[in-house]
RNA sequence: GCGGGCGUGGUGUAGCCUGGUUAGCACGAGGGCCCUCCAAGCCCUCGUCCCGGGUUCAAAUCCCGGCGCCCGCACCA
């Protein structure tokens, strides 16, 4: 057996993970947190909270899974990842209905599922194979659709993405921010794809955990708050043909990474990967080509982590540009923009008459005005406009050319992006976790205790003489400290020890008879399996800190 | 989606080719005995042929379909 299906047998023998619906045969691409896979994943996404919300100020928010269809109309998801297909009723193949069109001459782009249907049934296309009757179209793509009602069903989809419930909620979160760039958010939460080949357990789902931040910056700076402090962090980067280690500091003036936000948040990412127990020399950052940019990204950093079958992505860190916001201005009517106060300077601009603009153009006079806006203002004269695809002449008296004082600038904020898959991240941490003893191969998951599902095991050296019924108190007032922890006394010692250390539990806290003489207890540490004695008055104390990190106790 | 391999207790496997015992073994889990520190031993117990259809007197075994897993190709925000 390779290491990957050791991994994956020892995570569902002990409650890790396991594919879900197994009992009715399952279903690709979806898996069952166990009780220790719960709790591992929820300790990793509190490292992320506390380094990256807490640490950075962000603001974390929580937005519905199901969003409505022109969320990602707005986004480019719907165009970008939806093919419509139809299915022949008598043989079951499956065609692009953009292809059957476009074969035909007919309008095959930006069509809605209704559309094309009706251009389907006025053509009179059947089935190009066997010549039977297509079914209906229906959107296949990599995002799951639903209808949200009853009666005139609202079009909506599962998120491919938890970042566009941030974007969509620019102003709230502006505003929570005091008005103030740079400034970021976060959610942590699922993310859903209907991916065509769901495959190697928790690495690629269907539907999958992320924590995924937005960081909001100004175009022409971005930087962020506390770049110097980083600054010294190595990271491994990958780019074109070159693989160096470089400070950040030094890849962003080279210009190898674009920006000083981008960088941070890049350094960000591996001091957290290493927290989590990811050991340093397994981390690297690979830059995107050209051609493998998603739709919204002008630059791409895929923080990866090499596992038995190679480097596997578990983070993307892009630049997004104003892409995001841009479409949401354009789709949502609203404008969503930031301000940042510089000084005062003096600006000519086009007033638009609306009293003659009006009578002259009638319905097309506030596209015209809208125009005259965007434009510089001329030395004098009638001003042309495109509006409609025509050219329109507007005498200078439907306006007027006044000077304003500005002060400042408004802009759409640019987005850095900070995207990480849980799933695949507490994958990876298992199998860097996991090795075998030297001699009897025992299992040993090396968790780092801010990680590790249980903290301590207590355990009577023997269930009897009243060992048993010490520990078990013990093991009560850990639980009533927040200790997480379990009492164990079944089986000999070593088997317990055994059972303890392939969970990963950091510390076992045993009980035998010198306690009953001198209120002492041993505490073995789970990787050297050395053990110490401490008196009971401060095994909790002492535990608390080996667990917090605040102390080391072998 | 295409091609190849595969699916047996909670886990790992034997049995399948060549249909015919009560589906074997190991680990595990639970109860008990015993036990002074690293999966000891003994007794008892628990639990399985992926799903559906077909062939047959008889199917874990042969055939068909589905679902799932693994490898390669394609796809991959």
């Amino acid at each position: 057996m390779g290491r990957a299906e050791k991994v994956l047998e020892l995570a569902k023998r002990r409650g890790f993970f396991w594919p879900s619906f197994e009992i009715y045969g399952g279903m690709a691409g979806f898996y069952d947190y166990g009780p220790l896979g719960t709790a591992l994943r929820r300790n990793i996404a509190e490292v992320w909270r506390r380094k990256f919300v807490l640490e950075e100020g962000l603001l974390e928010i929580d937005t519905p899974d199901i969003t409505p269809a022109v969320v990602f109309r707005a986004s480019g998801h719907e165009e970008q990842f939806t093919d419509l297909m139809v299915t022949c009723t008598s043989c079951g193949a499956a065609w692009r209905v953009d292809e059957l069109l476009e074969e035909r001459g007919l309008p095959h782009e930006g069509l809605s599922a209704e559309e094309a249907e009706r251009l389907l049934r006025e053509a009179g296309i059947r089935c190009p194979s066997c010549g039977g009757e297509l079914g209906g179209v229906r959107p296949f793509g990599l995002m799951f659709s639903l209808e949200v009602g009853a009666a005139g069903a609202k079009r909506a989809y599962l998120r491919p993405e938890t970042a566009q419930g941030i974007f969509i909620n620019f102003l709230n979160l502006y505003y929570q921010a005091r008005s103030r760039i740079p400034f970021g958010a976060a959610t942590i939460g699922k993310g859903y794809r209907n991916e065509i080949s769901p495959r190697k357990g928790l690495i690629r789902l269907r539907e999958f955990n992320m924590a995924e931040a937005e960081i909001f910056v100004d175009p022409e700076t971005k930087d962020w708050p506390g770049f110097e402090a980083l600054s010294g962090v190595p990271l491994r980067l990958v780019h074109g043909e070159a693989e160096e280690v470089l400070p950040v500091g030094e890849a962003v003036s080279r210009g190898i990474i674009g920006s000083r936000a981008l960088g941070y948040f890049m350094a960000k990412t591996k001091l957290f990967l290493e927290e989590i127990g990811i050991p340093p020399e397994k981390i690297r950052f690979r830059k995107h080509r050209k051609e493998e940019l998603a739709h919204y990204s002008s630059e791409t950093w895929d923080a990866e982590i090499e596992i038995s079958q190679g480097w596997l992505e578990v983070a993307g860190l892009s630049d997004r540009t104003d892409y995001d916001l841009r479409r949401h201005e354009e789709h949502s009517g609203e404008r969503l923009r930031a301000f940042v106060q510089e000084g005062v300077s003096r600006v000519r601009r086009i007033r638009p008459k609306m009293g003659v603009l009006g009578p002259m153009f009638k319905s097309e006079a506030q596209e015209v005005a809208r125009a005259l806006r965007g434009m510089e203002p001329p030395p004098s004269g009638p001003i042309r406009v495109e509006v409609g695809g025509r050219s329109l002449e507007v005498p200078p008296e439907a306006y007027e050319v006044v000077e304003e004082e500005v002060h400042g600038r408004s802009f759409i904020p640019h987005v850095i992006e900070p995207s990480f898959g849980l799933d695949r991240i507490l994958y990876c941490l298992l199998e860097n976790s996991y090795y075998e003893r030297e001699g009897t191969g025992y299992r040993v998951l090396a968790l780092r205790p801010n990680v590790a599902p249980v903290k301590a095991v207590f355990l009577p050296l023997v269930a009897k003489d009243g060992l048993d019924s010490l520990a078990r108190e013990w093991w009560r007032r850990a639980l009533a400290e927040g200790i997480e922890s379990y009492y164990d006394d079944s089986g000999s010692i070593g088997r317990r020890y055994a059972r303890a250390d392939e969970i990963g539990v950091p510390f076992a806290v045993t009980f035998d008879y010198r306690t009953k003489e001198d209120g002492t207890v041993t505490v073995r540490d789970r990787d050297s399996t050395q053990q110490v004695r401490i008196p009971l008055e401060e095994l909790i104390p002492t535990l608390k800190d080996a667990i917090a990190g605040r102390r080391k106790i072998f």
